[in-house]
DNA sequence: CGTTTTATTCGGCATTGACCGAATATTTCG
DNA sequence: CGAAATATTCGGTCAATGCCGAATAAAACG
């Protein structure tokens, strides 16, 4: 607990590139932690954990990837907790796992700091494998409904077939937004936005 | 607990509009709980609760508005869990909340089956407003790393700045998509596919 | 192959959240 | 306005989750 304040009272951590250690300044610090704030609140309503969105911006202000040790520092968490929170932070695609040559076992993070990227990764996966699922179901149900006859099953099949009908759109959506590159994606919506 | 199997144990529950009970045949009521079952699990998967796919997918097979009571009695929870499962289905734009003329202070429900509506909902409050948050946080950093002349505020400085750009897209992607109409959106989406 | 370094897993505590039934508030109607 | 019908809130219980520190496992190194 209290974790707001106590993010670098462990003194000189040795930085990344400037060499200089990173509470000096405290305006930058001050802008740091804001932003890190916020993170942490998207976290919390995007439905993770505000410690999430805590390890996820200290990664992204950190030019170089940190090792476990060192975020566990910067965090105030127990390594325990960020080596979970990492593993869970992987599989969304927030993170990625770096092994730094010279380092031995030693495992390094660095953010995905492109978010369309982490988007994208997200449909491809976890969006996609929801609507294969539904769309089985739906099938299944259609399949059942189709031998029934019956009154009820006509209205049942109808609302049936208004799902299907959505999770396909749905799905093709996934298909056109995985489908493309980033930059073809902006351009495209710039061109809808003047249309 | 156990509720997978209980929905319709209450025997005789009046029915809307076929005037029948709905337990009566086993193909038709089996591919509901199929489809029910699989909304639950999207629930799960999107950061809800289970309770609240069931309930939704109740509503969502009912033609007509359903009361409290009946909720209950179809759902298997208590009264007081659906009171507020509906108060944050609201508030998602899952269900709307009617009443009916004779029906006194009673409150009815029906499910929203129109996902994109939905979704325009959503985006045009909580993302709309989460994305003000942040862009307020960022703004703020930006000008106190503005103020620090220093070489670590450079490097922050150009991080929260791509941070700022990526959350414009973002907001000129939600202004687009609550802009325009179902009908415009399909049809771009195929145009889309095909170029 | 043992030792060292590092990451992961595990058991346990404290907090949070879901759900319930009872109590309370609100609305409608006579 | 009082009584009846209905919805909401509240306090409590139980399960789930977050987080920790210790124990274990895995990898790299000499």
């Amino acid at each position: 607990m209290s974790n707001g304040a106590e993010t670098n009272d462990t003194g000189a951590v040795d930085e990344d590139s400037s060499g200089a250690a990173d509470d000096r300044q405290p305006e930058v610090e001050a802008a740091r932690q804001k932003v890190i704030g916020a993170m942490e609140r998207s976290a919390e309503v995007y439905g993770l954990n505000r410690s999430y969105g805590r390890l996820y911006g200290i990664l992204y202000f950190q030019d170089d990837p940190v090792s476990l040790d060192e975020l566990t520092d910067r965090s105030g968490y127990a390594k325990s907790t960020v080596s979970t929170a990492m593993k869970k932070l992987e599989r969304l695609h927030l993170v990625h796992r770096r092994s730094v040559p010279g380092e031995g076992k030693k495992a390094f993070f660095e953010a995905e700091r492109e978010f369309w990227q982490v988007i994208q990764e997200l449909l491809r996966h976890e969006v996609k494998r929801e609507i294969d699922i539904m769309t089985r179901a739906l099938d299944e149900a259609e399949q059942r409904l189709e031998a029934a006859e019956d009154e009820r099953a006509e209205q049942d099949l109808e609302k049936v077939r208004h799902l299907e009908r959505m999770f396909g759109r749905g799905e093709r959506l996934v298909n056109v937004l995985t489908g493309s590159s980033v930059e073809r994606l902006t351009s495209l919506l710039e061109r809808l936005r003047r249309e």
